[in-house]
DNA sequence: GACTGGCACTCGCTACAGTCGAGTGCCAGT
DNA sequence: ACTGGCACTCGACTGTAGCGAGTGCCAGTC
C-alpha cells in the first residue's frame, strides 16, 4: 500500500521513459538513465510492488514495464509539475492569435494552434449560448411571410434562423416586432430567456400575436433547445503518429467518436473554472475513447467561463507539457475575448 | 491496342470482383463467377494484354490481377452504367433531408447523409459567396466605435464581421450607412461588388466618408477575398474500413489533406453544370491523395450551381453506386434550396 | 487463327524449429 | 535493506520446408 519515495521515483522514471521512447522500460535501462542510486535488482523489487498495486504492467513476460492508466493518474496527480512554456511556444501562441478578426476566426486559429503545439487532436467549443447573453436581435424580411432572425450574443456568436410566418406581415409590423423582442430580451442570459419569451407572446398586441407566437417558438428552438453548441476540430492527422501502437491498432473508434458532437461536448464542455481536467484512458465514459486521454479546460474573458477547449491523444502522452499548453492557450484566448 | 469486347468484359469483371472482395483476382475465379464462355487459359492471355496496356497489374508474381488507375478510368468511362438507386436509398435521402430548418442544417444533414450512404468521406461546400447575391446587409451597433456587419445572401448564407470604426459614430449615421449600402448592393452578385463598393465610398457624404471607408474595406475583405468558402466534412471514420489495405497502409496523408480547406475546395469546388466529375488516384493533383478517388458534382436550385459536393474514398470503390448516390443527393439538395 | 488443356515455374504465406537476448523473480549473502 | 548472481521465460528473429494460387508458355484441337 505505502509507496515510499523511491518507488514513486521509479514510477515517474518509467512514465517519462515510456512516453519518450514508446517502448516498455526495463530495470537496467532505468538505473542507467536516471540517478536512482540503487541497483537494477532493487528497482526490480520496487517494480514488482508497483505492478501488484496496479500502476504498471508487463505487456508480456520478459518485456519491460508499461504504465497503466492508474499509473498515469498517479503520475499526473502527484509526480509531475506543470512544465513552463518555452519562449518559442509563447511567441507561437501570440503570433498565431493576433490578427483574428472574427469569432469564427479566433476559434479556427485556436484549434489549429492547439493541434500544432500539442501535436494531438484539438477541440474547441464555441462560446456556449447558454452562457452568453443577448446583445441584439435582428429581423430581416425575406418575403412577406418569411423573416430571417439573427441573434448576436455578447460573446460574439451570431446565430440565424428562418422564420416561416403563418400569415403575411406588413413591414411596419416587423419593425414593431423587432423593437419588442429587443426591448425585452437584450441583456438577458440565454438560459433565462424562456419565461421572457413567453411574456412577450402574452403581452403582445393582437395584430402581432400570430407572428410573435411563431417567432417565439423559433427563438426557443434555436437558442435554447437546438444544436446550440458548436465545435471546431483539428489535427486528426496527429492520431497517426506513433504508428499503430497507440490506440491498439485501430483509429476507427476514435474517429467515430470525434464525429459525434455530443461526445466532444461531453469531453470538453463541462469545464469548471480554472481547473484543467485530465481524463486518462478508462476514466473516460465514452467506450470508444478508452484508449485515449483528454486534457481540457474552460476559457472565457476574465474569470468567467464561456466554453471549453482541449486536446485528445494517446494515454501515452506528455501530460505536463500538454497541460501547460492547453492552459496557456485558454488564457490567451480569454484575453483575446476580453478585448472584444 | 485494340481491345475487343471480351477483353473489356474481362477488365470489367476484374474491377467488379476486386472491388467486391478486395483481393487480387485470378483467371480461374474469374471464369467461375462470370459467364465469359471461355477457359481460364484464354482469360490469362487477355489479362496479359490488359497488363501490357497498363489497365491491370500484378502485385507480385503468382498473385491475381488488380486494376490500375488507368483500368478504373476505362471502367468508369466505358464499362459501367450508373446504378439506379434502390428505393430504400431514395427513402433515406428524403427522410434525412426533410425537416432541415436552416442552411447550416441542410449542409450538416447532407454531409452526414452522403457519408452514410456511400460509406466514405463526404465533403459539402456551402453555397459559394461568389455565386450568391446580396439579399440584405445589416449594421448593428455594438458600441460607438464598433459595428457588427451581417450579410444575408440569397442562398441562405449569413456572414458576419466586426467593423472597427476610426471614430465614434452617432446612431442616425448608422441608419444612413445601412440604407446606403443596402440601396447600392442588394441584388448584386458578390463577385461584382468591388466597383459598387468603391462607388459607395466615392459618393458618400462627407460626414459618412470615414466610416464608409472602413466599412468598405471590411466588406471587400470578408465577402470577396477572405475565407469566403466554407466546407463541411463527415465520415472520416470510413477511411478505416478495408483495414489498412487501401491507402497503402497510412491514413496520414489523407487526413492531412482533409484538414486543408484549400485542398477540399479544389476537389469539389470546381463543379461544372450537371457533370459528375470522377478523379481516380493519380489523376488527382494533390500528392497526398494519390491513393484516393474523388467523385464530385455541383448542386444548386434549378439549373444553376451554387456549390459542390462529393465523396472521397479508396481507388478501389464502387464507382457506379457512388456516382449514382452523389448525383441523387445533389439533386435533392438542389430541390430543397429551390424551395427556400 | 482462336481457343484450350497441360505443365513447369514463381513466390507469397504458413508452420516449425532453433537461437538470441532482454528482462524478470528469487535467493543467499553482506 | 540492498545487492550480485543465477535460472527461467518468452518475444523477436532466422532459416527451412511445404503448400497452393496463379501465371506463362506450348503443343494440340476445332
Amino acid at each position: 500500500m505505502g509507496l515510499d519515495d523511491r518507488k514513486l521515483a521509479v514510477l515517474r522514471a518509467i512514465v517519462e521513459d515510456y512516453v519518450a521512447t514508446q517502448e516498455p522500460v526495463g530495470s537496467k535501462a532505468l538505473v542507467e538513465r536516471h540517478q536512482l542510486g540503487v541497483s537494477p535488482a532493487t528497482v526490480r523489487n520496487d517494480m514488482a510492488v508497483l505492478e501488484e498495486e496496479g500502476y504498471i504492467r508487463q505487456p508480456h513476460t520478459s518485456a519491460g514495464r508499461v504504465p497503466t492508466d492508474r499509473g498515469y493518474r498517479l503520475f499526473v496527480d502527484r509526480l509531475s509539475r506543470v512544465k513552463p512554456l518555452s519562449p518559442a511556444e509563447r511567441r507561437a501562441i501570440e503570433r498565431f492569435l493576433v490578427g483574428a478578426v472574427d469569432l469564427d476566426d479566433v476559434v479556427h486559429r485556436t484549434v489549429r494552434l492547439l493541434a500544432q503545439l500539442t501535436r494531438q487532436v484539438a477541440v474547441v467549443q464555441y462560446p456556449s449560448l447558454a452562457r452568453s447573453s443577448v446583445r441584439h436581435l435582428e429581423l430581416v424580411p425575406i418575403s412577406t411571410t418569411r423573416l430571417m432572425l439573427v441573434m448576436i450574443a455578447d460573446t460574439g456568436r451570431v446565430e440565424q434562423r428562418l422564420v416561416e410566418l403563418p400569415a403575411p406581415i406588413p413591414a411596419d409590423h416587423v419593425i414593431d416586432l423587432r423593437r419588442l423582442v429587443n426591448e425585452k430580451l437584450v441583456g438577458s442570459r440565454l438560459s433565462e430567456t424562456p419565461p421572457l419569451v413567453q411574456a412577450l407572446v402574452d403581452e403582445s398586441a393582437p395584430h402581432l400575436r400570430g407572428a410573435m407566437t411563431t417567432l417565439s417558438t423559433v427563438l426557443l428552438e434555436t437558442l435554447v433547445e437546438r444544436h446550440e453548441e458548436r465545435i471546431a476540430l483539428a489535427g486528426t492527422a496527429n492520431l497517426t503518429r506513433g504508428g499503430l501502437l497507440d490506440f491498439q491498432g485501430s483509429l476507427r473508434p476514435i474517429l467515430e467518436a470525434l464525429e459525434e458532437e455530443v461526445v466532444l461536448l461531453k469531453l470538453i464542455g463541462e469545464a469548471e473554472p480554472s481547473t484543467t481536467r485530465v481524463l486518462i484512458g478508462d476514466e473516460n465514459e465514452v467506450d470508444n475513447l478508452r484508449a485515449a486521454s483528454v486534457v481540457s479546460t474552460g476559457y472565457g474573458p476574465g474569470a468567467t467561463i464561456v466554453g471549453g477547449l482541449g486536446v485528445l491523444g494517446p494515454t501515452r502522452m506528455d501530460y505536463p507539457g500538454t497541460i501547460a499548453t492547453v492552459r496557456a492557450v485558454a488564457r490567451y484566448v480569454g484575453e483575446l475575448l476580453a478585448q472584444n
